[in-house]
RNA sequence: CGCGGGAUGGAGAAGUGGUCAACUCGCUCGGCUCAUAACCAAGAGAACGGUGGUUCGAGUCCACCUCCCGCAACCA
């Protein structure tokens, strides 16, 4: 694929934001498949930094932090620690997970801004734009809500109606206000800004990307080029806000660096950091960022796209000196149990409870994801996919053909790796099968096919299943115990292959497969060979590598996205609007009374029906029938307890029996019935009014 | 509204003009018993989102349409 022979990789990981932690779909998208292709490039010995880190600027982080009465240093500080250790536990290998709130980055982003703004690179644009009367403070397009001009909707944003889909500016809106502070009113003030003008780099983009790299991903080559159809505007690079990096301009109090400049800058002073920290290792930052010989990769979720592929090429580029990303392997997103995973609706699997639910299954994870990865369309992640995934491929076909061979060798020669006699042909068409393996996955790999190289390393544990099911050494044991050492050899290179080809994918299994094996090392270049392990070689005791996962624990999870849900539903909930009014006499007609429940039983053949017997201050008191059996499990719970009911409701037969009256229940969002209840204790058959 | 990406057997997913639409999981039926009821073999199951067109021939090219996702707050 790559016709030039670079001599080091640069490999960055989409920056996560501080204001939560990381999931599933982040994972997928970007961590996983990154961590896998440097882990590749390791194995093979190539020169190689993984750079990750947290993206601690932005307007989020300084709301919840109002929202939570900290400072924001401690909302960025909380996240960051709680990413970055989940990211070690998972696995995840980066060389160095920084901070954009770090010194260094703070100079160097500082510094990056200044080379553009003293080599004329930046447009200073004054412009009116919309900020809170009360607060003063800027507002996006988005944070402003008012009344929609076309359909009449409320809560229409600066930018779009939801309702109608209309796209509007904040001028079109009818009574704009602030969406975070209701009620404040807006007014303009002229404010000044840097902006990069993109035009000016559109012929030289146009050529690079559309030219240069048709062999891009299709969504991201797409993306691209629709940007690249358009008139690139200029794009502010500062913003009026006072968490961030302060502009490095004469007159720019009060106004930080945008996000989106200073965040992928931090690609940049992170690995900067790394090489200050440790130049015996890894030399110097420039050697990653601007030697020509240096393949710069970003991994991305699509949303990322233009910011990765147009903008930050651009500030590169204007600054002058540096490489441009070789490629940009931009995944789509993962749904979580058919919806989209969200952040603000906590419908995600959280890293870091999957660690504390799942301990030691960070193998199993990273498999499913990327079996399941979104590489060419948004995909979904279930936890029955997850079990099926663990159970009849990690465990039935890789765990237990290396089971098989280490079980046999312990059994037949005490864990002691055979001799290799005369092979057969069955030997060398499984031999030469496997032999292919390694191949086919450096070129997946090599064009960031990660679920199909994934699936191919696999096939060396059926290649293995199929050769042990046929040679039978349980049976040949009886009748040619020669052979079997063979056999056995065969299946033990096999496994030592297993674990080097899973070693970019299954880190943790790898590393416990290798210890099982007894080795103390191996590398990508020994995959395909036969004599990873030498006769007379001593095995480890065997061990499983992975386990079956049952329903329960399955059924926990699930359990737990719709208790997520139920919150959801809770939150969002509204009470039904309010009914016509009526006159005191229309209430009057009603009789509704309080009654102490003397005995409360289910219905035989009903699933709906309590029958209640009720003391209504008479001396027989009287029967009624409600429909609550499925919100009372145990109906005895609600003897003794004072109810209110309609007393003069017309008697009505159900199930055979008839009910003389209603008792009163609340109706919960979700649906679910409550009885009422008095606050204190009252005579029964006292009238409610 | 516009632009970009996507839609292939129950699930995932190859396949960009021409042998029975590959492969993995699941399912059915055999076999085996070394192995975590795991393994091996065989089989069933898809008119390739819809409509129309180009072509001797289309999942594959063209047009229109439908649905999902992104570009547009949070966000991979």
């Amino acid at each position: 694929m790559t016709q030039k022979e670079y001599k080091r990789t640069t490999v960055t990981a989409a920056l996560p934001y501080a204001n939560g932690g990381v999931h599933i779909g982040h994972l997928a998208g970007v961590y996983v498949p990154a961590d896998i292709y440097v882990r590749y490039l390791r194995l093979k010995k190539r020169d190689v930094v993984f750079i990750g880190g947290s993206d601690e600027h932005g307007v989020p982080v300084t709301i919840r932090a109002k929202k939570e009465g900290i400072t924001v240093q401690q909302v960025v500080d909380r996240y960051h620690e709680m990413i970055k250790k989940s990211f070690e536990d998972f696995g995840i290998s980066f060389d160095i997970y920084s901070r954009t709130t770090s010194d260094i980055h703070h100079k160097f982003a500082s510094d990056f801004f200044r080379t553009l703004y003293d080599k004329g690179e930046l447009e200073e644009i004054t412009e009116e734009q919309y900020c809170d009367a009360v607060t003063g403070e800027f507002l996006t397009d988005r944070n402003i809500v008012g009344t929609c001009p076309r359909c009449g909707a409320e809560g229409a944003y600066g930018d779009q109606c939801e309702k109608c889909g209309a796209t509007l500016s904040p001028d079109e809106l009818i009574n704009p206000t602030n969406k975070n502070n209701p009620g404040n009113p807006l007014t303009k003030k002229a404010t000044k800004n840097w902006y990069l003008p993109l035009g000016k780099w559109q012929d030289w983009l146009k050529q690079w990307i559309l030219e240069e790299h048709k062999e891009w991903r299709s969504n991201v080559y797409g993306q691209c080029k629709s940007w690249l159809d358009m008139d690139l505007q200029p794009r502010a690079m500062t913003r009026d806000l006072d968490w961030g990096i302060p502009v490095p301009v004469e007159g720019a109090d009060g106004k930080v660096l945008y996000v989106w400049f200073d965040a992928p800058i931090g690609y940049i002073s992170n690995t900067k950091e790394l090489c200050d920290n440790n130049p015996e290792k890894w030399g110097t930052w420039q050697q990653w960022w601007q030697d020509e010989d240096t393949r710069l990769l970003h991994f991305i979720g699509k949303d990322n796209i233009v910011f990765h592929c147009l903008i930050f090429p651009v500030m590169m580029k204007a600054h002058g000196g540096y490489i441009m990303p070789e490629n940009v392997p931009a995944n789509e997103f993962l749904n979580l149990e058919d919806d989209k995973i969200s952040t603000s609706r906590n419908w995600a699997v959280w890293l870091h409870e999957y660690l504390v639910d799942m301990p030691n299954k960070q193998d199993v994870l990273r498999y499913v994801l990327t079996a399941n990865a979104p590489e060419t369309k948004d995909n979904n992640f279930t936890w029955k996919d997850y079990q099926e995934h663990n159970n009849s491929e990690l465990v039935a076909i890789y765990g237990n053909f290396v089971n098989r061979a280490l079980q046999l060798t312990k059994k037949y020669f005490n864990g002691i790796v055979p001799e290799c006699g005369a092979l057969q042909s069955v030997d060398e068409q499984a031999i030469a099968e496997f032999k292919d393996v390694k191949n086919n996955v450096e070129t997946l790999l090599e064009q960031f096919k990660f679920r199909e190289a994934q699936k191919e390393a696999m096939n060396l544990a059926r290649i293995g299943n199929r050769y042990i099911t046929e040679c039978e050494p349980w049976k040949v044991w009886k009748t040619d115990p020669e052979r079997v050492k063979t056999i056995l050899f065969v299946c033990l290179q096999l496994t030592a292959n297993l674990a080097i080809a899973f070693e970019p994918f299954l880190p943790f299994s790898s590393a416990k497969l290798r210890q099982l094996l007894n080795l103390d090392s191996f590398e990508w270049e020994q995959l395909g060979s036969m004599d990873i392990l030498k006769a007379s070689h001593q095995l480890n005791e065997p061990e499983l590598l992975f386990e079956k996962i049952e329903d329960s624990v399955i059924e926990a999870q699930l359990q737990k996205l719709e208790d997520t849900k139920k919150a959801n539903e809770a939150e969002t909930y509204e009470p039904e609007p309010i009914k016509e009014n009526v006159d005191f006499e229309t209430f009057e007609k009603l009789d509704i009374r309080v009654g102490l429940v003397t005995s409360c039983e289910k219905v035989k053949k009903s699933k709906k029906l309590l029958k209640f017997h009720i003391d209504d201050g008479t001396k027989d008191g009287r029967t009624i029938l409600s429909g609550i059996a499925a919100y009372y499990e145990d109906p005895q719970e609600l003897v003794g307890k004072q109810v209110l009911f309609v007393a003069n409701f017309a008697p009505r037969k159900m199930m055979g029996e008839e009910s003389q009256g209603m008792i009163l229940s609340a109706v919960n969002y979700d649906g679910t019935l409550s009885v009422t209840t008095t606050s204190k204790d009252v005579k029964p058959g006292s009238i409610v009014g």
